[in-house]
DNA sequence: AATACTTACGTAACTACTTACGGTAATTCC
DNA sequence: GGAATTACCGTAAGTAGTTACGTAAGTATT
C-alpha cells in the first residue's frame, strides 16, 4: 500500500490492523487445508493449555496471551462447545475457573504439529525476503511501548508546541482581574476562600510586588491563561504562591512555564531558596514541584488552612 | 510480549492485531487531546479528500486507503451527520457519488496539521530506538505478500508434506479396482463413460500393460489414492493417460507426483515424446500438464469425443 | 430495442476483539 | 470478626473493520 508511504506513520495502527485482516484471512483458509477442527482464533488459548498440563486459569491465559480475560472467557467458551477443553472451578480458590486440554483436545496437538511446523516456516520464508528484521522491529516496538507509550510520547510533543505558542509576560495593572480570578477558581473548588486570600488577590501590588516579590502571567494567544507569584519572606527566602491555571488551559504544560519563570525570578532577585505550601490531594500540583526540583520539608505551621505539605528548592 | 517469541512466527497476525489495537486506544486519546472533531476511524478518509480538490467517489477512496468500499461508505455517512463532508450524485455517472469536504471539513485541515506532525514525530522516535527499520520491514513484507500470498506459500509446504507421506507404485493385479473406481469417478463427474473407457478400465493388463505400457499407484498412508497410465503408442512415442486422483486427496500435489513417475517411466522405456489428450475444461489438470513441461500441440483427432487438447513433452 | 453483464453503492449481518458492569469469593484492615 | 477492598470471572454492549446481498445505473451483445 503506497497509500502509507504517503500518509506517512500516523497510519501506523491502520496499517497493523490491515495486515492483521489479511493474515487473519489467510489463517481461515491455511485452517481448512490441514483440516484440524480448530479455528484460528483459539490457537493461542489452545497453545498456551498445549503447554500447561495442570491447567490453567482464565486470567492466566489471558495475562500470557495479552488479551482481555473477557476475550479469554468467551473462546474458552466456544472451545469447550467444540469439546476441545473442559473448565471446572478451582478448589482451592472458588474464584478461578481451571481449564485444561480434553482428550479430544489433546488429540489435536499432533494434528496441529505439521501446520505449525508449515506455517512457521512459510512465514519466516516471508520475512526473509526482507533486509530488515521484521519480527525484531516488532519486538523492539513493543518493549518502547511498554516503557513509555505512544500517547504519553505525543503528549510531550503537544506540551511543547503549547508552551511554544505561550508567553510569560510580568504582572502589570491590566492582569489584575484575571489574577484574581485564575485563583478564586481554583480555591473555590478545592477548598473555602480564607480572608488572607481576599487581601493578596485583591491587591497584590501593595501584598505581593510592593514588599519586593514578583507575579507573572502566561499568555496563550492573547488570552491570560495562567499565573504565579514570588513573595518575599526575607533577602535570601522567598515563597512560590498563586500559582493557577485556568481550567481550559490544563494539560499544556503552562504551569511548568510559570515554575521555570518564577524560579528564574528569585534568582534574579538573589534567592537562595525557594519555598511553598500546598496540598496533597493536589496530585498534579505536587507532581509539578517536584519535577521543578522541589523537595518535601517541614518548617513551621502554614497561616493557610488548606496546606498540608511544604516544599523546599534550593537554588545554586 | 514474550508470548510471541514463544509462540513464534505462527502469531503473526495476532501481533498486528494486538498492536494495531494499542495504537487505535492511543491514537483515541490523542484526537482527545488536540480537541478537534474528527474521529481517528475518519482520518484515512479525510487524508485523501483533502488532497482530492474536485471530490471523489467511494470506492476510489476505498481503493486508495485499502478498505472495502463498504467501509468507505459507512464512514462517509458518519462524516456526513458531523458536516465534514458532503455527498451527491454525480452529473456524468448516476452510479458514482461524489463526496467533497465541506467548508467545516476544510477549516480542519489547518487544526489537524498540528496533530499530525506531532504524532508522526513521535512514532517516528518510536521507531528509530529499533535497530531494525520496521517501516521498511512493513514495506517489504506487503510487497511479498503482493507477490504471493502466505496462503499459497503454506500450500507449497503442505504439499511437499503430503507427497513426502506419499509412494508410487507399480500397478499390480490388487490394483485393478482402484485403477478403475479412481478413472471412472472423474469421467462420470465430468463426461459420459464411452466403449473406448471400459475396455481399457476393465482390464489394464491387455490394453496398457502388455503392449509395453506402464501404470503407477500413489498411495497415501496405505490407501491408493491416485493413478496414472503410460500407453504405447510406437517405440518413440508413449500417451500419458488415465490420470486420476480420488477427490479426498486432491490439493495435495499427487497428480504432480504421478506425472513425475510417469515420465520417468517414459525414459526409462527409451520414450522421446510424451503424448496426451484432455479437455480445457479440466483447468487444473491442464495447468499441471503444463507445469510439468507439456506444450500444446495439434495432431490427428482422438477417439474419445471429451478430448479437445493435445499436449506433447519432449523427452532428452 | 431487449437482454445480459458489469460497476458503484448502501444496508445488514458478522468477526474478533474490546470496555463496562455486576456478582461472588478471598484478603486486608481495623 | 465484620467491613471494605481486591481478585476472578461471565455477560452484554460497543468498535472498526469485514463479507454478503440487493438495487440501480451504465455498457456490451444480439
Amino acid at each position: 500500500m503506497e497509500f502509507f508511504d504517503r500518509v506517512g506513520t500516523m497510519a501506523i495502527g491502520s496499517r497493523f490492523r490491515r495486515l492483521s485482516d489479511i493474515f487473519t484471512d489467510d489463517a481461515r483458509h491455511i485452517y481448512q487445508l490441514y483440516d484440524v477442527g480448530l479455528e484460528p482464533k483459539w490457537f493461542p488459548v489452545f497453545y498456551v493449555l498445549s503447554h500447561e498440563d495442570g491447567g490453567i486459569s482464565t486470567s492466566e491465559i489471558a495475562r500470557q496471551i495479552g488479551h482481555s480475560h473477557a476475550s479469554v472467557s468467551q473462546l474458552v467458551k466456544g472451545m469447550d462447545r467444540a469439546g476441545l477443553v473442559t473448565s471446572e472451578r478451582s478448589a482451592e480458590d472458588g474464584r478461578v475457573n481451571v481449564i485444561v486440554l480434553s482428550a479430544e483436545g489433546q488429540a489435536l496437538i499432533p494434528k496441529i504439529r505439521d501446520q505449525y511446523a508449515d506455517v512457521t516456516e512459510a512465514v519466516q520464508e516471508l520475512l526473509a525476503e526482507s533486509h530488515s528484521d521484521l519480527w525484531r522491529a516488532l519486538g523492539d516496538l513493543e518493549a518502547s511501548l511498554e516503557e513509555r507509550d505512544l500517547l504519553s510520547r505525543v503528549k510531550q510533543k503537544y506540551q511543547r508546541r503549547q508552551q511554544a505558542e505561550t508567553d510569560i509576560v510580568d504582572y502589570s495593572a491590566e492582569h489584575s482581574e484575571a489574577f484574581r480570578d485564575l485563583n478564586l477558581e481554583w480555591i473555590e473548588r478545592y477548598f473555602e476562600v480564607e480572608d488572607s486570600d481576599r487581601e493578596s488577590l485583591d491587591d497584590p501590588q501593595h501584598t505581593i510586588l510592593d514588599p519586593g516579590g514578583a507575579i507573572v502571567m502566561a499568555c496563550h494567544h492573547g488570552t491570560v491563561v495562567g499565573t504565579c507569584a514570588l513573595i518575599k519572606m526575607d533577602d535570601e527566602r522567598y515563597e512560590l504562591a498563586k500559582m493557577a491555571v485556568s481550567e481550559a488551559a490544563r494539560g499544556k504544560g503552562i504551569g511548568w512555564l510559570l515554575g521555570r519563570a518564577i524560579i528564574e525570578r528569585a534568582r534574579d532577585l538573589g534567592a537562595t531558596t525557594v519555598y511553598l505550601e500546598s496540598n496533597t490531594m493536589l496530585t498534579p500540583a505536587i507532581a509539578l514541584y517536584r519535577k521543578l526540583g522541589f523537595k518535601r520539608v517541614t518548617g513551621p505551621p502554614s497561616p493557610y488552612h488548606r496546606c498540608n505539605i511544604q516544599m523546599e528548592l534550593e537554588l545554586h
